[in-house]
DNA sequence: GACAAGCAGATTGTCGACAATCTAACAAGA
DNA sequence: TCTTGTTAGATTGTCGACAATCTGCTTGTC
């Protein structure tokens, strides 16, 4: 018999997939916080009844970027500058239990990883495609966790991921400018391939401290303003 | 006119009382881990249809506590050591995080509502409730996560909870006898009362591992069984 | 002009029926 | 005997229509 890995085929339902393209919607900021998801309208352009879509707005309810009202409708969360705040203080502790557990489990595959992601960051920032940037920085990101070897860990992560990916889409289109070219992940992931694990805990905290501020500052601007609606 | 604190009133839809009847059955061990739940029966048991049920139990796959295959069913999520044991990790780094959080908030609402909840532990103890007894525990630990004024933070331990409370539900079940009548909270909220916050973190730590030994043992116990199914 | 009542219109929540898919049992052939 | 094809039954996924609810406007009254 030949050794090959099958992997899982796909989820073939309706549902899925519109799962899929309205995370993506949300997630890159074409579909705006605060904004109303009209359901029959979103059904005729997808093609599909308003069951499957229903089901699909439940989960993203409880994925934390769709917010419902009974009889109201369902909306895009609203970003404040303090959920920016609690997501990052969260994160942080997240980083250092996440590299802890990984630590004792490095090897050459995670090194092989680790480059390579890193790589499909190098080749976004090259393109200068911000959206595909915030994807494969978050997925380098992300290493730590799927190494870690604690599923809970890994699905708490990548809540948050959810939205943390929301806010740097929209500190991006708000901003409109080019990314920095420079490469701030380089020591970030020499010290992950290091000896001396506290650094590399130190950095993850001081590092995101740096885009912290920025997209703080960013969403305390939004505070302001009123949110949009459809 | 009179200073009344109105709370919102009840979200009266089908889902979301759907959502809480299902939530309870599982938590409480009333369904079986591994178990497939039977939409058309459920559905005519409850006596509404389809889609209101579907929706619900999309909520709760998300939540975690029920996972779905793609036209095969919606089954009862099982429970491996290695989930508790990731679940009770995590906890334990969650734990530091808020009660760090916590401390500076604390003031006497706080300490009211401490002793509040301590009693209701109590009280169930006492009449010898183990699915109460659970429950208050677990809303009595969970104070520090409501107190710590961190969103994200207060969300991750609610999914986290649930599991919680459904492998200690399954473990009183098992091992069907009484609880410990004396009372193992007594130190962790004079603790939470006093004056040392490393001395609280570090009991939450080790009074956790107490419990938790006691539980893995029961699941690895389970680990050798086939789940249960319909 | 201010305000309450009532009436469309639009939108969400729910229902019952149909289509697609899976499972298990059985038959046919190598 | 083992494998493969077929079929019937059950269950999940999806659809279109109806009921319940909300929102904004209009109307009438003071």
């Amino acid at each position: 018999m030949a050794k090959v890995d099958f992997s899982p085929i796909a989820d073939t339902t309706r549902r899925a997939e519109i799962v899929a393209l309205l995370r993506r919607a949300i997630l890159t900021g074409q579909l705006e916080p605060g904004q109303k998801l009209n359901e029959l309208r979103i059904s005729e352009q997808m093609r599909v009844s308003r069951a499957p879509l229903r089901e699909a707005m439940r989960e993203l309810v409880q994925e934390g970027i769709l917010t419902s009202i009974p009889y109201a409708g369902t909306f895009v969360v609203d970003v404040t500058a303090k959920d920016i705040d609690d997501a990052y203080s969260l994160n942080k502790v997240l980083d250092e239990f996440a590299i802890e557990r990984t630590w004792p489990l490095r090897d050459q595959r995670f090194f092989d990883e680790l480059d390579q992601r890193h790589e499909a960051v190098k080749q976004a920032t090259r393109n200068r495609d911000t959206t595909r940037q915030i994807e494969t920085a978050l997925q380098l990101h992300g290493l730590i966790y799927e190494w870690a070897d604690n599923s809970v860990l890994l699905e708490t992560w990548q809540r948050l991921t959810s939205r943390l990916q929301m806010y740097f889409a929209l500190h991006q289109q708000a901003r409109n400018e080019a990314v920095p070219a420079e490469d701030v992940h380089e020591t970030y992931v020499s010290l992950l391939k290091g000896a001396d694990m506290r650094a590399a805990q130190r950095h993850a905290r001081e590092h995101i401290d740096l885009d912290f501020e920025e997209l703080l500052s960013y969403a305390r601007g939004l505070e302001q303003r009123p949110s949009k609606g459809a």
